[in-house]
DNA sequence: TTGAAAGCGATACCAC
DNA sequence: GTGGTATCGCTTTCAA
C-alpha cells in the first residue's frame, strides 16, 4: 500500500514544461505569463496538489509546527489550553504537536528529543510533577529553540512564562472559608517541588497569617499527580478524618484530587458543607452539579493557551535573538457555590 | 534566533571522513571498520546529533508518525481514546498528531489537508458531526493512505473500524429504566445523520418494543455537538417538562448532554429520581460525585483507541494491499448508581 | 573499507 | 518568460 501524492514534476511533466516554471506559477511569480499560471494553477486543482511539508521544511529549515508538551491531555485544564494555543497557531498557519508526559521525567525528554531538532519551530511546556533537572530543556535554548513555559514553570530558566495567580487563587480562596468561619482547614495539594504546589500553599499560609490563625502542619497533605494517586488520595482523605482535633474544611488544589476526595467523603456519607466543607481547583463543567455544588478556583486555560502561543510565535518570528523575556501572569476566578457555605455561626 | 542542529555534514568535516561513511557508520553498516564507527558514534553521541525527520521523510515517503483527527479534545472520551492510540502507536516508534474539528465539515477537511501528503503514514480519523459527504476521505483512501475510523464511522466506506456496540449500550440503559418502571422515557441525544446517533435512537426504540411501548415522538430531542448547544440543551429539558404529558425519565447520551441537562434540573428544582430519573452517557470521574451519583454508560474509551491504533498500524505496515476489512464492536459498560433508581413501585 | 554521486520535492539564482 | 542547476539532510547504489 502505498500512498503516492502529486509532485511539481509530476505536473511538469504532465503540461511539458520545466518544474522551475511550475514552482514560480504556482507562487504567483511576476515572472510567468498570466496564460502559464491559469493552466497550471488549474491542473493543480484539479489534481489536488499540495506541497510535500517535508520539502518545504527541508529547504527552509522551519516547519511551520510547535510542540506542546503537557502531563495529561485527560486534565480539562490542559485540554482547555490547547484549545487555546490551536486558536492562535492555526490563525498563523501553524500546525500544532501534542505530546505527554503522563508526569514522568523519562517521558519529557523522550518526547522532548521527538519533536525537536527541526520537526518543530517552537517548543511549549508545562513540566511534569517528576521533573528536577532542566538540562534537557535549558540545552534546547541554549541551541536558539525557542521555548516558552506555562503553568508548571521553571525559575531555573529565563524565557517567556505564562502562569496563573496560584497564590492569589489559593488565598482568595482560604480566605473565603475563613470569612464564612472555617477556622481548621486543610489542604490537599500536589507533589513538592512544582511551582504551582508551592505558590498554593503560600497562598494557603498566607491567609492563615492574614487570619491570625496557626497552621496545623498535619492538615497539609501532598499527594502525586500520577495515574495511581486515587489511593493516596482517598487516604489522604482518611489520615485528615482520623485526627484527634478534625478540620471542618478541605481545600483540594487541582481536578483529580477535587473529584477522589468528594467520592472519598460521600463514601464515608460526610456530609458537605455541614460537616466539612470544600473548596476545590476544577475546570469540568460538573463543578456545578455535584452534591452540593462545589465552590471552586476556575483557572483560565483557554486564555493562557493564547498568550503562551503569541509569546512563543513572537519568538520563533523574531530574526534576532530575544535577551528581555516577560512572564504573564493570569488572574483566577473563585466562584462561589454550595460547598463552602455555613449559614450558623459558630 | 536559528535553531541549528548538527548534521552528518557536519560530524564529516569535523572527523574529515566523507558524509557516506559517517550514515553508514551510524547505522551499523558492515562495510565500516569497527575503528570508524567507534569515533564516529562517539562524536555523534557527544554532540547530541540526531537525524533530520524531515529529511528521512522527505527520502522514504514516510514519516513515522500518524494522523488523529477528533471533534474535541475537551471531550473525555477522546481524550480517552487518544491515550490509548499513543500507548499503541509509541511502542511501534510512531508519533502521533493531533487535530479537531471543533465538530465543523470545514475544519475536519482543512485538518486532514494539513496532516496528509506524505506528512503521514496513515490517519484515525472520528468524523465530525457535521460531516456527510466523505469524498475527501475517499480520495485518500484511494491515492492508498491507510486510514482506520473509530466511534463516530461512515458506511460509505470500507476500511477497518471500531466502535462502541451503541445500540447494545442505549438498549441496556433504556430497558434498565423499563425494569425500574419508568415508562415515559426521554431521550436527548446528539445530531441526526451521525452513526453514533442512529444506533443509541435504534436501541432506545428496541427497548420500547420489547415492553410493547409505544414511543412518544415528542420525547425525543436531537441537539447539536458545537460549542453553543448549551442553550438548545437547556431548552430541549424545558420543552420536554412543558409537554401535558411529561416524561419520568431523561436518557442522554453523551457527556456535555449529560451535565448541562443535569444543571438544567438543578435549577429547575426536581429532584432525581424522584420527580425524574436521569441516565446517562459519561466519562467523567464526576460521575459518582454529582447529585445524586448517576446511572450512566461508560465508553471504553482507551481500549478503542488502542485497537483503532492496532489496525492502522498494520495497514501501515502491510506491504501488499488489504482488501479485507474487520469492524470491532466494543461492549459499553452500564454502570448503574442511584440516578435511575425507584423504590416504590408505581 | 571508503567515497562520489544520484535522488527524495520544492525553491531560487542565473542563464538564455 | 522560461528552464537548468544547486541546495536542504540523508540513504543507497556503485566505483575505487
Amino acid at each position: 500500500m502505498n500512498f503516492k501524492a502529486i509532485t511539481i514534476t509530476d505536473i511538469a511533466k504532465a503540461l511539458n514544461i520545466s518544474a522551475s516554471t511550475v514552482s514560480k506559477a504556482l507562487s504567483d511569480s511576476y515572472e510567468i505569463s498570466a496564460k502559464t499560471k491559469q493552466i497550471v494553477l488549474t491542473y493543480a486543482r484539479e489534481h489536488n496538489y499540495r506541497p510535500n511539508p517535508n520539502a518545504i521544511s527541508l529547504k527552509f529549515g522551519s516547519s511551520l509546527s510547535i510542540g506542546i508538551v503537557i502531563p495529561s491531555i485527560q486534565n480539562q485544564f490542559f485540554a482547555q489550553i490547547i484549545d487555546g494555543i490551536e486558536s492562535v497557531a492555526h490563525q498563523e498557519g501553524f500546525t500544532v504537536i501534542i505530546a505527554q508526559t503522563h508526569e514522568s521525567y523519562d517521558m519529557e525528554v523522550k518526547s522532548i528529543q521527538q519533536l525537536t531538532h527541526r520537526a518543530i519551530d517552537g517548543l511549549l511546556i508545562s513540566q511534569s510533577s517528576e521533573t528536577r533537572d532542566i538540562s534537557h530543556l535549558k540545552q534546547l535554548r541554549s541551541k536558539g529553540l525557542p521555548v516558552v513555559f506555562f503553568d508548571r514553570v521553571s525559575e531555573q530558566i529565563e524565557t517567556h512564562k505564562v502562569v496563573t495567580d496560584n497564590f492569589q487563587g489559593a488565598l482568595n480562596a482560604t480566605q473565603h472559608l475563613f470569612n464564612n468561619h472555617y477556622r481548621k482547614i486543610a489542604l490537599i495539594t500536589g507533589p513538592e517541588g512544582l511551582s504551582i504546589t508551592k505558590d498554593r500553599l503560600d497562598g494557603y499560609l498566607q491567609a492563615h497569617a492574614q487570619n491570625k490563625t496557626e497552621v496545623t502542619t498535619s492538615y497539609i497533605k501532598h499527594c502525586s499527580y500520577t495515574n495511581n494517586n486515587v489511593e493516596e488520595i482517598t487516604s489522604a482523605v482518611h489520615e485528615l478524618l482520623e485526627l484527634p482535633d478534625k478540620p471542618d474544611a478541605i481545600f483540594t488544589t487541582s481536578d483529580t484530587i477535587t473529584s477522589t476526595v468528594l467520592l472519598s467523603l460521600n463514601k464515608l456519607d460526610i456530609k458537605i458543607p455541614e460537616q466539612l466543607a470544600v473548596v476545590g481547583f476544577t475546570n469540568s463543567s460538573f463543578a456545578a452539579v455535584v452534591d452540593p455544588p462545589l465552590t471552586s478556583v476556575f483557572q483560565p486555560g483557554f486564555l493562557m493557551g493564547q498568550k503562551a502561543a503569541e509569546l512563543l510565535l513572537s519568538l520563533v518570528k523574531s530574526k534576532k535573538a530575544v535577551t528581555e523575556f516577560e512572564t504573564i501572569v493570569l488572574p483566577m476566578q473563585l466562584v462561589i457555590r454550595e460547598s463552602s457555605y455555613r449559614s450558623v455561626k459558630l
